[in-house]
DNA sequence: GAATTAAGTCAATATGGCTGACGTAAATTT
DNA sequence: AAATTTACGTCAGCCATATTGACTTAATTC
């Protein structure tokens, strides 16, 4: 057995009586929101643990699914762009990628017009294991929102996408292409 | 100059005419939405990005805020909860709380009751980088929080806390102590 | 007194990033 | 037509962060 702790997320000094710790960082009004940083963080730790599990009966890890899902999406996509998305260098995608393609999970065409591109695209295997994960995660979103009021899908999507640096707002929204009116206003 | 790809998260056949690829996984009602699988993505990206600047100036990286994250928050933590928490071995924290420790970020008092006990405190340097990570997060926040209708922050808070699996739901309540009703109904 | 717990340590391994330096073929620019 | 740039790939090595398994010490609990 390994050195893993399997006990209860929740410290000792929580475990019993409230011995009431400050929720926020500051007694004036400059509340830190503690749980919202942490929420999100314990969020997006099942989040991606869903398809872990799955990916793990491969030996493949998040960087596998990173790249299978990005070629899912994006069926041709030169590797250049790819590398743009996930903004890694091209030494480590040219690891994860040759594994793909060695398990027979992405394929690689050359450019109809420019004959340098190898483009990519997911096998039928790798198209059905890129459904495969993102149905797990889409059944975990599925979940999260509900009962939820009206409106909150739409909510939590303006909310994510106001997340990230403006500046690269317009073309991740291009990227991910929601059929949701996200447009800045 | 390293290899890293500077260029757009754009892909090329996206960049310019719409030559409108299927938003979609399937084309009945059983949709799979990319998008918001997507904008969690990028968003967490973002999220971890401010942090992971200032840190490296410390010569730091993100298993290092996880723990001084953590320790700054429920000050007097158990080692063993520590691990608890953050689901890693003995070893890898053994290794970075060293490095904290070192670095005059976290101290460790012997427990008052159990001997054995290190419990583990933030320095006054400690807290204040801990302070200006949070404060980083918190902006980031505030913005994405920025012009959605009134609830919002409730709503989103609400749908992360049903992104975790629901047997861990009680405990990262506690630990979390929002100041939020956040109770399952 | 025995068993368990808290914390730490040694040694080895894997994953997924990174840097720097090159190479080749094809397309584009001059 | 030659020069330059682009797309892609490769060799070699480094680093951070995780893992496993085995073991020790001290203190607490049964």
């Amino acid at each position: 057995m390994a050195d893993v702790n399997f006990k209860n997320t929740l410290p000792s000094h929580l475990r019993e009586t409230d011995r009431s710790l400050p929720d926020t960082l500051e007694s004036d009004g400059n509340a830190l929101p503690y749980d919202l940083i942490e929420l999100l963080f314990f969020a997006y730790r099942d989040f991606t643990g869903d398809p872990d599990e799955v990916l793990a009966k491969y030996e493949f890890g998040r960087a596998h699914h990173r790249v299978l899902h990005f070629v899912e999406r994006n069926p041709g996509i030169m590797v250049t762009d790819l590398l743009g998305i996930l903004r890694i260098t091209k030494q480590s995608l040219g690891r994860v990628l040759k594994q793909l393609v060695d398990a027979g999970i992405i394929e690689q065409r050359e450019g109809n017009h420019d004959r340098r591109q190898r483009l990519l695209y997911t096998t039928e295997r790798g198209h059905a294991l890129a459904v495969d994960l993102t149905r797990l995660q889409h059944k975990r979103l599925e979940r999260a929102l509900i009962g939820l009021p009206d409106g909150s899908e739409e909510t939590v999507r303006r909310f994510l996408l106001q997340m990230i640096d403006p500046e690269a707002r317009a073309d991740i929204l291009k990227l991910v292409r929601s059929s949701f009116n996200l447009e800045d206003r």
